[in-house]
DNA sequence: TAGTGGTCTAGACCACCTG
DNA sequence: AGGTGGTCTAGACCACTAG
């Protein structure tokens, strides 16, 4: 096994290693110089496959302790969230959504955002018909302009996209019975099983938004393994 | 801004200028060369960095196009999703699964996994509770040993962890209605809200194993932003 | 304290793609 | 056709940490 040139390569050959048990989980394989010994390139080349291999979980690597491979690698997915419009319009539905006056909201306590709070419900329409019922709470001290901002023009959540970069935050994912109030503005029955994302983002310390998505009966959401 | 020895840092300074608008949405950022002449580095330290935050989604490269800025940097979450077993311990209940009978599960049609098909269904318990509800179809055919595995030992699930690594997928997430027999397992009332999750696994061309997860009424899913 | 991975450099060649 | 990012090299120093 020389000659191999390319960091690719040598995740494949790694890989196939692992899958054929020539390292089997738990095991300590070889350095890096080694390694590029073996294959014939340099340091810097093994160093970018195993690297990249960690990354994906496969790997476990520490300095002096060396490269290990993993007993059993948590398996990892990836959630993309898109912009809603475009998740709407990429189904080749049209895409309207109309904001919701407070008042027909459910009375609930504002979160603690750590300041000012301002709630901005809205519902999103997929040809006219409910998608996603979003209610949106914004931290007005830590996010400058959105006091004034005109959701009616770009809805809060592009409106926060494009304004907000570089935040971190949590989702969590549950399922809940339709409420009274959400079967109303979903336009399905009470006590439908409904897919519900809350989700908060921080930039820093400082808490920015809070928002409750709850997706219409029979939504899937995808993610990639 | 000259002295800048680490792509952390080079990360950190780009990520304020777009932040700041100093290199706003949809711009080309100067090219590698210039940066690394900006910064006193090297170019590898740059591509480095800029690397980093295209993989984070920040940044949109192409070879002689340049460097730009996204416009709408689609959010990405993780999903980290445990062995069943760690999950309900690290929560410092006490793990135990049942297997099912095949007969107490519904007659559903089997996933067309392209071989031969074994059903698994299997019940997780936290504390003797019921947790999750599995029901799981392993493809014989692509899964050598699987026939003849004893999942009393280890569960389905961690059997095929063990197994058979380097596998990709696709997961659907959803929020369904529990029918009679989920209830009955779950003990939870009929059309009580569950978060199922729908697991598709493969190796190369082949299909693996489909899987549908249940989880009990008020289970919620932590995602990463 | 010695061995390992983490990083940086200066240079080079190349694949890709836009103008 | 030429500029851009993608990659590889050979070497070096350093940070971390297991023994």
């Amino acid at each position: 096994m020389s000659g191999v040139q390319s960091w690719q390569a040598i995740v494949e050959e790694v890989s196939r290693r692992i899958g054929a048990r020539i390292w089997p989980p738990g095991d300590l394989i070889p350095n890096e110089a080694d390694l590029a010994a073996e294959f014939g390139c340099s340091r810097s080349t093994v160093n970018r496959a195993l690297r990249a291999l960690a990354e994906q979980g496969v790997l476990e690597r520490r300095r002096k302790a060396g490269t290990r491979v993993c007993e059993m690698p948590e398996s990892r997915a990836r959630l993309h969230i898109p912009v809603i419009r475009e998740q709407i319009t990429q189904t080749g539905a049209r895409y309207r959504f109309r904001l919701l006056p407070v008042g027909q909201m459910p009375r609930v306590t504002a979160p603690d955002l750590g300041g000012a709070v301002l709630r901005v419900p809205c519902l999103h329409l997929a040809d006219d018909r409910p998608f996603l019922l979003e209610d949106r709470w914004i931290n007005t001290t830590a996010v400058p302009g959105a006091a004034t901002a005109d959701f009616r023009q770009a809805n809060a959540n592009e409106w926060l996209l494009r304004h907000v970069p570089f935040t971190t935050g949590e989702i969590a994912l549950s399922a809940q019975a339709a409420s009274a109030a959400e079967a109303r503005h979903l336009e399905c029955a009470q006590g439908a099983a409904l897919l519900v994302h809350d989700r908060v983002t921080r930039q820093g310390g400082a808490t920015l938004t809070a928002v409750r998505l709850a997706h219409a009966p029979g939504y899937r959401m995808q993610l990639l393994l």
